[in-house]
DNA sequence: GCAAAATGTCAAG
DNA sequence: TTGACCTTTTGCA
């Protein structure tokens, strides 16, 4: 269940993986059998990656993944298992394997789809030469709810549910607030603020947000209790202040907050 | 054993 | 705004 930490994360896993080498690709499933039959054959050139969306590269072949709510890649070494399940996409060369299961998107793509695709994304915190300002220009016009405009990938690409509530706690901002009545300072430090938790997601492998003095266990790894300070804690004791964690569906998905440190 | 939820997106109305 | 889609995991009987 993957925001762009995840994918960042895939695409160097695939490229030190597959990078230069020839793949044999299938698709067990069926579903993506002829996509399979183009990537067979062709060695992986680079993986690059713009918010939650992957491209990946065999030769001048453009395989598109989007791992949606459900999808999940499995690497592993030595001779594959025996296809168990909808098993959309396997790539294999001959000490190793990676599985792709239930992806949102799985296509072979143009090079001008992947600029369709690219040009309704925003910026991505995990890119570099990203610019936040660009992104700003859109949230300072709108009378959306920055916790909203968080999810909107055409305003920001990469951050999904758990980010926008965290970094929205972090800053210690209302996720009701309209993107109109934020300051370009306080969208620069969460903006920055991003970057140093998705940059640190891609490097652990999953999301962390809080600092070490606000976990119940203050050293040592965190555990997944400690890992956020509201997400799926609705009912509970802000780390805080103690006050209790709120929940509401906003754009369809559980949003939480602190309504004393992000009061409204 | 089965329902519900899960880090997501899109199209239909 | 709602439902459909896709699969795995978790929590309850």
């Amino acid at each position: 269940m993957p925001e762009g930490h995840t994918i960042r994360r895939l695409a160097a896993a695939l490229e030190r993986t597959f990078g230069g080498r020839v793949v044999t690709a299938s698709s067990p499933q069926g579903r993506f059998a002829d996509g399979a039959a183009l990537l067979d054959g062709r060695p992986l050139t680079r993986a690059d990656t713009w918010g939650k969306h992957l491209f990946a590269r065999f030769d001048g072949t453009r395989l598109h993944v989007h791992l949606g709510l459900y999808g999940k890649v499995t690497f592993g070494t030595g001779e594959p298992p025996e296809p168990r399940g909808a098993l959309r996409l396997r790539l294999t060369v001959p000490d190793a394997w990676a599985d792709l299961r239930g992806p949102t998107a799985c296509e072979i793509v143009t090079p001008a789809e992947v600029t369709a695709i690219e040009a309704r994304l925003g910026p991505d915190p995990l890119r570099p030469r990203t610019d936040p300002m660009a992104a700003f220009a859109r949230v300072a016009r709108s009378k959306v709810a920055l916790g909203a405009l968080l999810m909107d990938q055409s305003v920001v690409a990469g951050v999904g549910n758990v980010y926008r509530a965290e970094v929205l706690f972090r800053a210690g901002i209302s996720p009701f607030r309209p993107g109109r009545e934020v300051r370009a300072d306080e969208w620069l430090s969460l903006w920055q603020d991003l970057v140093a938790l998705m940059r640190a997601g891609v490097r652990s492998g999953r999301i962390v947000t809080t600092l070490p003095e606000d976990r119940t266990r203050r050293s040592g790894r965190p555990t997944r209790d400690d890992a956020s300070y509201v997400y799926r804690r609705a009912g509970l004791p802000c780390r805080r202040c103690g006050a209790e964690v709120q929940t509401q569906l906003m754009v369809g998905r559980n949003l939480y907050w602190c309504p004393q440190d992000q009061p409204r």
